[in-house]
RNA sequence: GGGUAGGUACCGAAGCGGUCAAACGGGGCAGACUGUAAAUCUGCUGGCUAUGCCUUCACAGGUUCGAAUCCUGUCCUGCCCA
């Protein structure tokens, strides 16, 4: 990355870092550790036990960004040891857990895509594997020993759980606990994440203060809402957008969103408002291009717009569609089946697919099929199949 | 450890000997409408070499012409008690 701003005066820093933030704890004492003049040691954990990072996490990721542009320290820390445990975080269930091979995959595509973000050089990273890993167990119950059970039983998560009946294991616990520890390890002046992380967090300034330091700042991002525009954003609800994914796809995704939605995606992910005098299509079609520029490039905002337009315009369009060869296949069911896989990498079963056919979702050049048990005609070739709404290829 | 209530499809939840691939709701998908928005209406929602066949109702056995439904054992969970 380029060479870093000069240092501004505290002031201005803690106005820039505070923008976008719902809640820290405290600014007094951030502007109090921003005046000491020295870089600050930003902490931000992570699990990786779903490997890909999606634009809910760039939220977080992009403040521990903007510390490392005023020249602090950005300290990552990869909860190889946590992941095995299962953050409960918002959970309604116990999260499975993870392998220590899984884990390591993970992590590594995991920083991968956060140096998209991140400037690579000037960040520490950390394994929490490294200190927990061969704790002894009477350390373990000293750090217990710092939060009591009625803290833990308020939060949320656990309440709803066990008013709800469900299952919360003694295990789950111990996460917060380990959180903290971090904050001690890394000796972190501030710590990030999302507002449902505050108590986690704050059990990082606890653990810090029983060692004689001085605690962590709490600094809470909001959390984004996932493109069904009602949960988080999360790989587990499959409603997230990957900031590794095809810009056609991100654009795509980012256009199905609801309008609502689009006003919170532009404050978390822009931190603008959306300008009014625009169709709330066009400024949903902006904020599309805006996501893939971010995390591709311009160009292939623009390319990837004009697809989309070209793609569901009223007309045809011509669009790259992917190529597929039927072959001497002209069995509906079978071509359709060939074209979600080799054009798509979808696996549809048949009876998934008949009932694509029979609803109209399969179209050959606009003309619905109904009949599952059709054939395509023999000549196919530079014909476009329709799949689904979202979903076509071009029959070579 | 004792008592008790349970484990049903993606989730919640009916069913309690045949008419059960399993009501209903949510979610999801498709069609109409549209801006791949929202709202609304309609249909679908285990698989297959498909008017039939196969596998599913925690797991393993058993009773029965026939079981998700009855019996036995195993595993798991909630609640109450210790």
């Amino acid at each position: 990355m380029a060479g870093i701003i000069e240092m501004s005066s505290p002031e201005e820093q803690l106005e820039t870092l505070e923008r976008g933030t719902t809640k820290i704890f405290s600014s007094e004492e951030l502007l109090e550790k921003l005046r000491s003049g020295k870089p600050l040691r930003v902490k931000l954990g992570v699990d990786p036990t779903a490997p890909d990072i999606h634009l809910g996490h760039t939220v977080v990721l992009e403040k521990l960004r903007q510390f490392q542009i005023l020249g602090h320290q950005a300290v990552l820390i990869i909860g190889d040891f946590t992941a095995t445990v299962g953050d409960p975080t918002g959970r309604s269930s116990t999260r499975p857990p993870l392998t220590r091979q899984e884990v390591l995959v993970n992590a590594e595509t995991y920083t991968d895509q956060a140096f998209k973000i991140l400037d690579r050089d000037s960040t520490e990273v950390v394994y929490n594997g490294d200190w927990f890993r061969g704790m002894p167990y009477e350390d373990v119950l000293k750090l217990n020993a710092r939060v009591t059970m009625q803290q833990m039983l308020q939060r949320e998560d656990f309440k709803n759980r066990i008013d709800g009946n469900k299952e919360v294991r003694l295990h789950e616990m111990q996460y917060p606990v380990m959180q903290g520890w971090d904050s001690v390890e890394v000796r972190a002046d501030i710590e990030l994440g999302g507002t449902d992380q505050l108590f986690n967090i704050l059990v990082g300034r606890d653990m810090q203060k029983s060692q004689g330091m001085s605690p962590q700042v709490a600094m809470c991002l909001p959390i984004l809402e996932g493109t069904d525009g009602a949960r988080k954003m999360s790989k587990s609800y499959d409603n997230y957008i990957g900031v590794d994914e095809a810009p056609a796809e991100m654009f795509g995704k980012a256009m199905s969103i609801s309008d609502e939605l689009m006003d919170r995606w532009y404050t978390l992910l822009l931190g603008s408002g959306r300008d009014l005098q625009l169709h709330p299509m066009e400024a949903k079609k902006q904020l599309a291009a805006r996501i893939v520029a971010r995390y591709h490039d311009e160009e292939a905002a623009v390319s990837a717009r004009a697809d989309f337009e070209a793609k569901f315009a009223k007309g045809d369009g011509e669009v790259e569609w992917p190529e597929v060869e039927l072959g001497e296949e002209r069995r509906l069911i079978a071509s359709v089946a060939i074209a979600f896989k080799d054009g798509h990498e979808v696996q549809r079963s048949n009876s998934e697919i008949r009932r694509l056919i029979q609803q109209g979702g399969v179209q050959l050049d606009g003309e619905k099929f109904s009949d599952p048990s059709a054939d395509l005609p023999g000549e196919v070739a530079g014909k476009l199949l329709r799949l689904d709404k979202k979903r076509s290829v071009r029959l070579l």
